[in-house]
DNA sequence: TTGAAAGCGCTACCAT
DNA sequence: ATGGTAGCGCTTTCAA
């Protein structure tokens, strides 16, 4: 087996010259389309399946990779349907475009990953970075797109997530309920299950679940209903084994509320399920909206009542949008109001 | 904002040599603790974050990139719950190795990739691939791990399907049902949902689906049933939209199977809600198996009973297999058989 | 179409 | 602990 063939030792096993070998691959346009059919015909027979990427990069200053930087561990954001939708939507446009993948994390080590992060084309931060790989990024001039947050001078995609959450919570309010109650995700900051405090509650942020949280309380004022911060959860992570333990918290309460709003699908399904086990009837006893609109939201039996926010567009958006350096503008998605049978 | 920074602009402004820098990012050991610090300190401020990527590897020969090569596009194995959970074990131990992961795709524009599968130090391949990238790759010498599939002379991970199959089928059939059906996966050449003819049937290959159909059928032999090719059907997607058609389909038989034993989770839950829309009582009326126990498989009601196959875990062992180059075997993971109501 | 060559930024070696 | 430097493999320019 021939080990390590390069590009020079090709060209003189053909009889060729470097350039045309290095054109065959590169620009066709150079060299009759026999003699390019030739080299790379003759080239894979010997091994060389094409230029090294390390000195390509190095020398064109590019490598055709796209980074997305996760706001939370590769690991978890996986397994987040929301998240994994998203990076669908992304790996879709960018085999379009012929463009790597490569996924980072804000969240982890700083040292060891800043050598990679001068890899990428661009990048695609999903979630407002932990750390300073933004800073970083930013200075080298290279395009980026922000996605669920905003920061100066930066292109991003969004949604409106506190008319989103006005919408949902605003139906599911319709008629009055005299008592309901809130699962958020992360409106804290602790990893543990929490309920709010009055101070909790007024907090000011441009975060995702505030935004929600502003949302479904312009709702309740809409609608001339109060929420007691005890009736306002916190839950660290979105994930179904967390959401079932805030879940069948709300659902013990006495009296039982007649509405239960959720910040995500996942924690809107998993009051599904325990509802379910407590033979609680849905919707009937209790309503339950979600956010998100998962696929399995649409499966789940009741139907979950959401809020679609087009998670797989807002990743093909955003990677169209950092491709095409032609906009200069910034996105918000439209948000939907997809009711079903959870909260008819 | 100073735009490109090189490792020699910067020990020039710090005043030292470029080996110093270039140790103070790669080789601690080489320089006092004091020294170092200030230089990360220093460069840092002048907005040098590391050295080039692309130098850097170019120079050593070697990236501490891996790649996960999908038989599948990158966009629908990520919307897979199998594929998923594999890549959430895969990012895990990478992310504990300080290793960044790319991923490729075997289904993607030959050209275009080959460039970029020079970058990787290690290949793990999930799932029998297409394409001849396998065989680029392997020339190359690099380390590669085979998962889900085989092949001479490389290390692979993988679970006995055919045990697994045999164990849930041998389960559900044990007392003796007089109708069975089963729902495979990709068990013949077609994009169309459709049933097995007898030819069909007796394909040998070591193809995962193929595997768990000789499980099932070893099973109906155990039990001295009988299962006709027309009630096997061949799904060539693992998506529930799929699924719930060749569902309805088997469950709008008459008369009714009482057991359906399907190749996936997906599938398996496709059948549940199928059966709940159609009034058709899981497992008293139907029983339903799945294989690969995925999250949701656990939170289904009814409960599915499945073959668990460890999913993040095979992403965690091919992934120590590839970065620890020491144990050179080949490894088995078990499978087992998880009870829930769906046939309990 | 070709040959020659510069140089992308870095690491590792050697000598000091 | 440092300075000097070769060379990793490639693309692109230039002149022929």
């Amino acid at each position: 087996m021939n080990k390590k063939l390069n590009l020079k030792q090709v060209s003189q096993q053909l009889g060729v010259s470097t350039a045309t070998v290095s054109n065959a691959f590169n620009r066709p346009d150079q060299l009759s389309a026999k003699l390019r059919e030739r080299i790379l015909r003759e080239s894979a027979e010997l091994g060389y399946h094409g230029p090294n990427f390390a000195a390509r990069s190095l020398r064109k200053g590019a490598s055709d990779v796209v980074a997305v930087v996760l706001a939370d561990s590769i690991s978890y954001s996986l397994s987040d349907p929301v998240a994994s939708q998203f990076l669908q939507g992304v790996a879709e446009v960018l085999g379009e475009n012929k463009k790597q993948l490569l996924l980072l994390s804000s969240a982890s080590d700083e040292l060891e990953q800043s050598s990679a992060e001068s890899l990428p084309d661009g990048f695609i931060f999903y979630g407002a970075p932990s750390g300073n790989i933004f800073e970083r990024v930013s200075r080298t001039g290279k395009p980026i797109i922000a996605v669920d947050f905003e920061t100066h001078d930066i292109e991003s995609v969004n949604i409106n997530n506190e008319e989103g959450a006005f919408s949902v919570a605003n139906h599911a309010l319709a008629n009055k309920p005299k008592h309901a109650a809130v699962l958020g995700l992360r409106l804290v900051d602790s990893q543990r299950i929490c309920r709010l405090t009055a101070q909790d509650m007024s907090v000011e942020s441009k975060e995702i679940s505030r935004s929600r949280l502003k949302g479904y309380l312009r709702a309740f004022e809409e609608q001339q209903l109060a929420i007691s911060p005890s009736h306002v959860w916190h839950i660290p992570l979105n994930t179904p084994e967390m959401a079932e333990i805030a879940a069948k918290e709300a659902l013990t309460l006495n009296p039982l509320p007649e509405v239960i709003l959720c910040m995500s699908d996942v924690i809107a399904l998993s009051v599904l399920r325990v509802a379910n086990k407590l033979n609680i009837a849905i919707p009937q006893q209790v309503k339950v909206t979600g956010f998100d609109d998962i696929p399995e939201a649409q499966r789940s039996s009741p139907g979950l009542t959401t809020v679609c926010q087009q998670s797989p567009e807002k990743g093909r958006v955003a990677t169209r949008l950092l491709l095409k350096n032609e906009s200069k503008d910034s996105v918000i998605l439209d948000t939907r109001l997809v009711i079903r049978a959870s909260c008819g």
